[in-house]
DNA sequence: AGCACGCCGACT
DNA sequence: GTCGGCGTGCTC
């Protein structure tokens, strides 16, 4: 009955589990996180099996510390997730559960010092002697050392923390005085709370009334305060009072001085569950809107599903405009009547901030949001609210796929064919297809949901797997917008110089502001220009840690209250920075020039070009929150904004029906690259961008500069023809033996010496080709497209195969090999059904 | 990933 | 001689 031993998984990179042994009081159930011994440190693990074997001879299993949960923390389901996930992308199980549990802030790892033995013998014998005249220590710090044994003296240990405060010694101290073996540091793990409480000012009743009942003397500030919180019935979070005051421009310390007269109180109280504010726009909700009849339609065929309980994957095709987020809402309230809960993958929320408002607006209390912004303490917060079944709504990005929702009815996945649904790090799981599996181990509907679906997504219509469903007209019988192409080869012949803007997009710009409409254009590159060249040496400046251009940044002026941020060139890919160059730093010619114009060089040029026009960016240098965004979407929404120019991340979802011109500059360089995806990619932004125009009354046009005007994603992209595209494409790919015909691994060797890289890729390409050929396709070994980046350089192969299971095997197969070689576990990343080539 | 153990130069 | 630098190898 009682299993002898349990298997844990625990958060290291290491494609295996470890057995601990049970004992009386350490009993755990399968899914329940345990604290174990491990290397000398003190780790928390997810216990994934219970049984009675054995370890070989020669090792011992070491005993369990301490059980976290009576009961499995993960429900069974997403245990099983877990599994399927190690196994599908070939990625450490303890990994895979560190991304699912958002609980590292219930057990915080705290460190407890103890005198050592070497260090009793420092404090007794007064004995630093040699040693200490020899270290670089000043008589100051060496006091401080022994004011640290004085105060470990009785063999108990000590707190970081409270060590300290109580000796002013400092973290790297501590750490020197552990190397000495003076201390014995100790990891100590404890549970708790996940609840935050927050303070509250109560105004005290009678308070400072005690000499004699005379108020004592209040100055201005003093006196401001307490009406303020006398205003609001005497209670208030010090969070709101602190920013009432700041307007008023009452310094925080009134507040304390206050406290410390005994006129007003603090209290902890338990927080209450704040949604943070989410603009509306004041535009009617999506679920305000009544069905037309192909949403109608859309929604009939989800619900059958959902009455039916099973799993059901469907593909949701319809065309930007199409009323997509209403069918979203219908079928989230389908699954709540049905005592159900629902799911609802956005790809970032905070560019979609009017996707959560209706949310909320539309549900309630009863909706969870899971973002990359919460702090570790509020995701935990949001994560046991969902398990108790309180929000039986989530809407987050891509982990929330994880969310443990009781009694799971449905999954949206919103633009499923967008990129950030990959996570870029181990394990490097895909939202959109975890979905499925989630729904598949739930009895669940899913809904993928895009107007330029993956092609991954499409074939699995086409085969079936997935039920399609199909939206192709706008809603209100409204047009998609024309879409124009201008050559920009035949536009440099003609107006003789390299122009960022043509002459036909500056004058359908014009007459839209003049019309009083709005105008988006992207301008897909952040930065002034995204090149600097030598014209002596024909040297481009690169990143001293990658294989990079830099871009240059212009000077900005401090907007918002920012400083203001000098020109630069920075890295896009590691951050590093660096002054511009006078004269170039290979032969020290003065003849740099700037190429490649990126969205700060494009606003610039607007305002030139439209000196009345009210002009707004939106890129990563401008929008770096959710509110700058939320600030810029506001402005357009109110016309304050009349041309707004940016990457791609204006063509996110947003609906502005001002909008009736939209601009494409240089989105096509994308064409270029080294990627299969790259025409997708290509022809996906285009149609999302595209669809930005038209979305009210007024119908929208479109300008697309191209220097590939007759490129099949151009030309599809322009006809607003998908089924065309896709039809094309597929080709392409079948023949390639690309995805969908094929299931693709990226494996990336890398290492901060040039010589380890090449050679172990040298020694992985020998043994791919005499093992691997006849199972799988091989291309590389090859430098990687980015072939340094922070430091490392990197090479990498292609592998394809027919079968998924004949791929894992191949990828584990070599993995063994690697190690018996002696190559790094991390200098090998894998990347099972990889989206960028890197 | 951490952390122990072990071998080698720097400094007294 | 000792300290502490970091290169290997293991973790139930």
């Amino acid at each position: 009955m009682m299993a002898l031993y349990c298997d844990v998984a625990l958060p290291v990179p290491l494609d295996r589990t470890f057995t601990y042994a049970n004992g009386i009081g350490t009993m755990p159930v399968v899914g329940a996180r345990v604290l174990v011994p491990f290397s000398g440190q003190r780790l928390m693990g997810v216990v994934v099996r219970l049984h009675d074997e054995p370890l070989p001879e020669g090792v011992e299993a070491k005993p369990v510390q301490a059980v976290l949960d009576e009961v499995a923390l993960l429900p069974d389901e997403l245990t099983k997730l877990a599994l399927w996930i190690a196994q599908y992308y070939v990625a450490p199980l303890g990994e895979v559960l560190r991304g699912m549990l958002p609980l590292s802030a219930e057990v915080k790892r705290q460190f407890v010092y103890r005198i050592g033995e070497a260090g009793r013998r420092v404090l007794y014998e007064g004995a630093a002697k040699g040693s200490s005249r020899r270290s670089r220590l000043t008589p100051e710090e060496q006091n401080r050392e022994y004011a640290v044994l004085n105060y470990l003296e009785s063999g108990e240990s000590a707190k970081a923390s409270a060590l300290r405060s109580a000796t002013q010694a400092n973290k790297a101290m501590l750490d020197a005085m552990v190397r000495k073996k003076w201390l014995v540091k100790e990891a100590v793990a404890e549970e708790r709370d996940a609840r935050r409480s927050e303070r509250v000012a109560v105004l005290v009743e009678g308070g400072g009334e005690q000499g004699g009942g005379r108020l004592p003397r209040l100055n201005e500030n003093q006196l401001a305060v307490m009406a303020e919180l006398a205003a609001v019935g005497g209670r208030m979070r010090v969070r709101d009072l602190r920013e009432s005051l700041r307007d008023t421009g009452i310094p925080d310390s009134t507040l304390a001085t206050l406290v410390k007269r005994g006129l007003v109180g603090l209290e902890d109280v338990a927080q209450a569950f704040d949604m943070g504010s989410v603009s509306t726009h004041g535009k009617k909700h999506a679920h305000e809107h009544a069905l037309n009849e192909t949403q109608m339609e859309a929604l009939g065929t989800i619900a059958v599903a959902l009455d039916r309980g099973v799993f059901a994957p469907h593909l949701l095709y319809g065309v930007t405009g199409s009323g997509k987020t209403a069918v979203y809402f219908a079928a989230m309230r389908r699954a709540l009547e049905r005592g159900k809960s629902a799911l609802l993958l956005v790809p970032e929320i905070g560019l979609t901030p009017a996707m959560t408002g209706q949310m909320v607006a539309a549900f309630g209390s009863e909706v969870a949001l899971l973002h990359s912004q919460l702090t570790p303490d509020e995701r935990a917060e949001q994560w046991h609210r969902i398990r108790r079944g309180e929000a039986r709504v989530v809407v987050g990005t891509r982990s929330a796929v994880f969310a443990p929702v009781v009694d799971l009815g449905i999954i949206i996945v919103d633009e499923e064919h967008d990129s950030s649904y990959k996570q870029e790090e181990t394990p490097r799981y895909h939202g959109r297809d975890v979905a499925v599996m989630r729904a598949k181990l739930n009895d669940a509907v899913v809904v993928l949901g895009s107007a330029t679906p993956s092609l991954e997504s499409w074939a699995n219509a086409d085969r079936g797997r997935y039920a399609r469903v199909e939206m192709r007209e706008r809603v209100a019988n409204r047009p998609l917008p024309e879409v124009e192409l201008i050559d920009m080869r035949a536009e440099f012949q003609a107006v003789g110089k390299e122009e960022v803007f043509s002459r036909k997009l500056i004058e359908e710009t014009q007459a839209t502001l003049d019309r009083g409409e709005q105008v988006i254009i992207l301008l897909n590159r952040r930065g002034y220009s995204f090149v600097v060249m030598c014209r002596s040496c024909g040297e481009k400046i690169e990143c001293e840690n990658c294989a990079i251009s830099m871009t240059y940044h212009k000077p900005v002026e401090g907007t918002d209250g920012r400083a203001p941020v000098g020109q630069r060139l920075e890295c896009h890919y590691c951050g590093f920075r660096r002054t511009v160059p006078k004269v170039c730093p290979k032969c020290e010619s003065e003849h740099l020039y700037y190429l490649g114009a990126g969205s700060q060089q494009g606003e610039e040029r607007l305002q030139e070009l439209f000196p009345s026009a009210r002009i707004g960016r939106m890129d990563r240098d401008t929008v770096r929150g959710r509110s700058d965004m939320e600030r810029l979407l506001t402005r357009l929404h109110a016309g304050e904004i009349n041309l707004l120019v940016g990457t791609q991340m204006i063509a996110k979802g947003h609906d502005i029906h001002g909008v009736t011109l939209v601009g494409v500059v240089g989105a096509d360089f994308a064409l270029g690259l080294p990627d299969f995806r790259a025409a997708e990619r290509v022809f996906q932004l285009l149609t999302q961008v595209s669809g930005r125009a038209g979305r009210g009354d007024l119908p929208g046009k479109v300008v697309v500069q191209t220097y590939h005007p007759d490129h099949y994603a151009i030309t599809f992209a322009a006809k607003h023809d998908y089924p065309g595209f896709v039809a094309k494409e597929m080709n392409y790919r079948r023949w390639m033996h690309y995805p969908p015909f094929a299931v693709l691994a990226n494996v990336v060797i890398q290492s901060d010496k040039l010589e380890e890289a090449t050679g172990w890729s040298g020694v992985l390409g020998r043994w791919l080709q005499k093992r691997a050929m006849e199972k799988v396709r091989v291309l590389g070994p090859a430098a990687a497209p980015i072939v340094r980046l922070k430091r490392i350089y990197r090479y990498h192969f292609v592998l394809k195969a027919e079968k998924r299971q004949v791929l894992q095997e191949v990828l584990r197969a070599m993995l063994a090999f690697a190690e018996a070689e002696g190559i790094p576990r991390k200098g090998l990343v894998i990347d099972v059904d990889a989206v960028h080539l890197m």
